[in-house]
DNA sequence: GTATTTATTCCGGTATATTGGAATTCTGGT
DNA sequence: ACCAGAATTCCAATATACCGGAATAAATAC
């Protein structure tokens, strides 16, 4: 038989752009976006010219290379009029770093992967972190035992891609081993683990809840190796505090005002 | 001859809906989206759950009502992180409230409508100023007067609707007045007047320029009119300070960083 | 419980969006 | 100026998305 030759869906094949965008985390031409996607191109430029006169996307160079535009902003205002975490959260990642001297960072899903959401660097010399928006395999981090807590074990394998169970160095993690660190994490309000991106540093994170028990987002700490030991307790109910407190914000603020005053 | 009946294409009802709920600016069903954009159900239906599972939109209510979701919120992140204009402008509101006690305001055009972007409170008793993320005819605004100012007096008619020269109050406003406020404003690199909204503000507004001389933004303050005159001239350095500033700072600031330590 | 209204899902026909490929324009090197 | 090679636009064919209307389900009134 033939093959099954199939259209995308525009509204899907768009969206599919803007995550590509992210996943490129710079402008990106419309060929790139096309060879990158492997779309067609006929498509992509067309799309391409709905979402520019959408502004969705804006052309930032003289070569017209493409990255979003102010109408993101603008949704994303508005997003925020219902519940505005980013204000409600600024303050208390200041104040974990305030008083950890770490970098600290609010970390969410987006669909099947874990990102960096909001970041407050600590005051040490050299810097470490995942770079902000950078989708990551649940598996990878501690905060992804945390966000997957509200789930079953069945949902939780459903729910990861099977490649994101393999480590950057190759490694696999056993699901059976995942899913017990996941039930530690429930039972525990809190999860930390060796970073697996490098191995000089330790991730702390603990629960934000938003409506129910849905582990909205996560707070968390980066800190070197080295220094785990002596400050795991403190860390911890730093983290710990600084979550329940979230939590209660989002629950409390009625009809969040939007002014920046907020914080 | 028959009604010359067409289809709407998909991504523009999308993103219509999305911009109806900014309208809206609370949670809505579907069935009140379809009413209140007049358009067809079974498209609003099927194009509702599209978004849904995407994550641009979520059900936020039992009775399946319908706001902005979590992807908005993925995308934001990526497009600030070539210019988070959010944590470069959010210090600057700040320091305009500080030295001036009044409320300060991060404006923007979102295709051809003012709206405010970014709030931060002064220390007056009562609350004035328009919500955020509202949509607004750009003549009634001082603002709109510097966001426009890099146009031709002809681009500039062509780009406003001809409703939005009528006030609230149903008057209207010369076409040829609001160029010459135009043209004024352009020159000064400051505009000032008083509310169309109340009569009992005024607005002073500078201009931020992005690339080039295009006025990306502007920054200003509303204070109550009484207090116009004695103020006037230090509301007018205070703001063009800081426009200078901030747009130094989008200028400069090369391949930004993005966590919020960046304030 | 039943009737009435309102909201959502289902389904088939047709207007059109998507796409492969051709035509054209742009770019950079010589 | 001329000539590759790459990037973009154009175009026609057809797979399918959109939409009207019917069927169903849910909410509300009686």
């Amino acid at each position: 038989m033939a093959k099954p030759k199939t259209k995308a869906r525009g509204l899907e094949r768009a969206f599919a752009i803007l995550d590509y965008l992210c996943e490129a985390g710079k402008p990106q031409r419309p060929i790139e976006i096309s060879e990158g996607m492997q779309a067609p191109k006929s498509s992509i430029y067309e799309l391409v010219g709905m979402l520019v006169s959408a502004n969705v996307l804006e052309r930032v160079d003289v070569e017209g290379r493409l990255f979003f535009g102010s109408k993101i902003n603008y949704w994303s205002i508005n997003y925020n009029k219902r519940k505005n975490l980013d204000s409600l959260a600024r303050p208390i990642l200041k104040w974990i770093t305030d008083k950890t001297h770490e970098t600290s960072q609010l970390c969410r899903l987006d669909g099947n992967k874990f990102y960096v959401a909001m970041m407050n660097e600590g005051t040490r010399p050299f810097r470490i972190s995942a770079d902000i928006g950078e989708r990551t395999p649940i598996p990878w981090t501690a905060s992804g035992r945390l966000l997957l807590a509200h789930l079953s074990d069945r949902e939780i394998l459903d729910f990861i891609p099977a490649p994101d169970f393999a480590l950057p160095d190759g490694s696999k993690i056993g699901k059976r081993y995942f899913l017990n660190s996941v039930h530690e994490a429930r039972e525990a309000g809190f999860f930390d683990l060796h970073s697996v991106a490098d191995n000089f540093t330790h991730c702390f994170a603990a629960p934000v809840y938003g409506q129910g028990d849905v582990c909205a987002c996560t707070l968390c700490i980066i800190a070197p190796k080295a220094d785990t030991a002596q400050h795991h307790d403190e860390y911890r109910s730093v983290l710990v505090e600084a979550g329940r407190l979230l939590s209660e914000e989002l629950a409390t603020a009625p009809e969040m005002r939007t002014g920046i005053a907020a914080e």
